[in-house]
DNA sequence: TATTGTTATACTCTATAACTATA
DNA sequence: TATAGTTATAGAGTATAACAATA
């Protein structure tokens, strides 16, 4: 761990000089919000040619493996308050990418499905967030990997606490 | 890891019903994402009554263990666009807890030194945010914390790679 | 010519209040 | 009365272009 000079004050940083971090490395909400604001960055860029967030690939990956859901229950998943959400469905629907149909057992609700061309892409882009993923963890070994998850959800996984 | 149905399909959602989230939770860019949303709430929450965001209590505690850096300096580490750090600087500034001091080697720039008031606040938020993360890292070992820092440090640190 | 700090500005993200239609 | 979806809107965060002063 030991991250550098924390001691002997450094000599007054010059401006291209590197400061010293050794306090912010130290907290976990600071290493999480740096990894991922920088694997977002890598994120964006393959998902470019697509056009999609992470909100919309979440989105797609979602209603892949759960067809017929509903706003509010990608809105719980995802962390996403439901104004929030009108556009981003409004704009998967535009593209052609899903489908609202009506709830089978709540007037109120819409089930949402993708199309053909929806599960096309939910598919293509996953292989694509695959292979970056196993990009970035290429530094990690396989167990470092399944720790780093396993750690990360305990944050934001309610589960059984 | 394994996690949950992801062989037989779900039987189409209800509307309280969670969703198969496997593929999301297995993506370590999803992960660090949530996690770092879910600690930043709590941060928000426990940093109100001293009206710091994230990045303010960052620039508050390079400045502690790097007095005289510049906005420059302070910019590259906490990748903050120069024009966004402006407003950032000048409030801390209103609020009296840095000091812009000529810089002693290059006229363009500022040195940037935390106040008494601002040395003070940088150690009592400093002592909230480690008691914060020892909470947070309860469900932690003490092998888990270092090792989840670390990792996650790979995904940011440019370092030797 | 390059860099530091700055202004202006635009665009995205996130948050709250309030409405409608169904339950 | 409560919930699903929506509208409008405000605020925070983030991005680019361009400028003055200094190197």
């Amino acid at each position: 761990m030991a991250r550098a000079r924390k001691t002997s004050a450094p000599p007054a940083p010059t401006n291209a000089e590197p400061l010293d971090t050794s306090v912010l490395e130290g907290l976990i909400g600071y290493n999480a919000r740096r990894a991922a604001i920088a694997i977002g960055g890598v994120f964006f860029e393959r998902m470019a040619p697509y056009g999609l967030t992470q909100a919309d690939f979440s989105v797609l990956a979602l209603l892949a493996h759960n067809p017929g859901a509903t706003s509010r229950q990608l809105c719980a998943t995802l962390d996403i308050l439901p104004p929030n959400f009108v556009n981003l469905i409004a704009a998967l629907d535009r593209r052609g990418l899903i489908e609202r149909r009506p709830h089978p057992r709540d007037g109120r609700a819409v089930g949402l499905h993708l199309t053909e061309a929806g599960h096309a892409l939910a598919q293509e882009t996953e292989k694509v967030v695959v292979e970056l993923e196993n990009e970035l963890a290429g530094r990690l070994t396989e167990r470092e990997r399944t720790t780093v998850q396993r750690l990360l959800q305990k944050f934001y996984l309610r589960a059984e606490r």
